[in-house]
DNA sequence: GTCTATAGAGAGATAGAC
DNA sequence: GTCTATCTCTCTATAGAC
């Protein structure tokens, strides 16, 4: 995992000590790999705490329980994305522009950060609607975010496109999401890299003429 | 779970007793809905016996151990699909037709074993190409048969479309799979069932579209 | 803040009766 | 074939020293 540093945003870091301020964001980088890699279950402390250099115990002092724990990290990565979405979707522009430079930066940040696609994926098979995740916590605010920006008054794809925001966001979640990690599993003979800079760029045309089409905005 | 009773196909069963056969079948039967349900670690065989009307040790008559059992609901249902799928592709036809009827199928087997979308969703999530997953074993020959296909001779289709069969393939089983195991999900007020027949045929239409375009066979 | 030591629960798997 | 009883191991979480 070649991950850039993931720096925690939590604003209770400012009142802890710059040392221990590292370590939680080690503890958040690390529980962030394992719980992508092998699940909520599977993921044991044993092997966060190894990664970071430190006992198990240690953890508790940061987190209180392993739910806790991966919460925290569930916050932190779609803080980070719906940051990023937001500064796209409700900046200047028309809005058929703006939806595409969503798509796109989409798919840039999953592509970036390539364990959340795993994540992503653990969090869906482990939803129901009886047993909400706390995935759908973080969504809500999304949609509402989604759907504001498409019910703009006043652009001409917001009056000519009775799209439905659901519908539009888990295509395009989905196929991305699928795309960067399900190949490297299903063919691990072939040595397939869906991050390489083509393999993206293939993906991400595809994705955009999906956007285009299920945004009423024409076939090219 | 309102699927239909699942058959075994283990050509041993009809070596056992009638009895013992159907046992079989329903330990598989519960233990597929578990496994996508809660994943292989979180599911315990104490909920599969019990969904069975069983003890837990009676188990392991059946299977060696939960990692047999795992595989063995994998073979089920990943060996429906290729049954099915073959059927449709290697029928008789121009190329064009089998390869859309192949996408339908492909929606239809979703839809009716939801389950199935959810162990797909944690196989793709496990694994790495390091250690590979079970499922890769199984994919492989689903692969080579659309390469085969679409390696047809004589066929308009298959001269035009210098298509990848890979990422055709992740495209088309990425968004059917999020599409219908993630909605209810990231949507428990909406009551969204994305197996109503109106939302199926919405998304059977968009994947045609999608399949269309890569296979390079015209824009509607 | 981080450690060692340990409690305690949960779940997979086995032994052997019926 | 299915059961009861039990073993064993793994892993979370706590207690308390430093």
């Amino acid at each position: 995992m070649a991950d850039a540093p993931i720096p925690s945003r939590d604003p209770a870091s400012a009142r802890r000590g710059l040392r221990a301020g590292r370590t939680r964001a080690a503890i958040l980088e690390s529980a962030e790999r394992l719980f992508a890699e092998r699940g909520f279950s599977a993921a044991r402390l044993e092997d966060v705490a190894e990664a970071v250099g430190i006992r198990r115990a240690s953890l508790f002092y940061y987190f209180r329980d392993k739910a806790e724990l991966y919460d925290a990290v569930l916050a932190d990565v779609l803080g980070s994305l719906r940051e990023r979405l937001a500064s796209v979707l409700l900046g200047a522009g028309p809005l058929a522009e703006r939806a595409e430079a969503a798509v796109s930066a989409w798919i840039d940040f999953v592509a970036a950060r390539p364990a959340f696609a795993r994540l992503l994926l653990r969090e869906v098979a482990d939803g129901s609607p009886a047993h909400e995740p706390p995935l759908a916590r973080h969504v809500r605010p999304f949609f509402e975010l989604v759907g504001r920006v498409l019910a703009e008054p006043g652009d001409p794809l917001a009056r000519a496109a009775p799209v439905d925001p659901v519908n539009l966001a888990s295509v395009i979640a989905g196929s991305t999401v699928f795309f960067v990690a399900a190949m490297p599993t299903l063919l691990p003979g072939l040595h397939f890299d869906p991050l390489q800079p083509e393999r993206i760029e293939a993906h991400r045309r595809e994705v955009l003429g999906i956007a285009r089409r299920l945004l009423g905005s024409g076939e090219s």
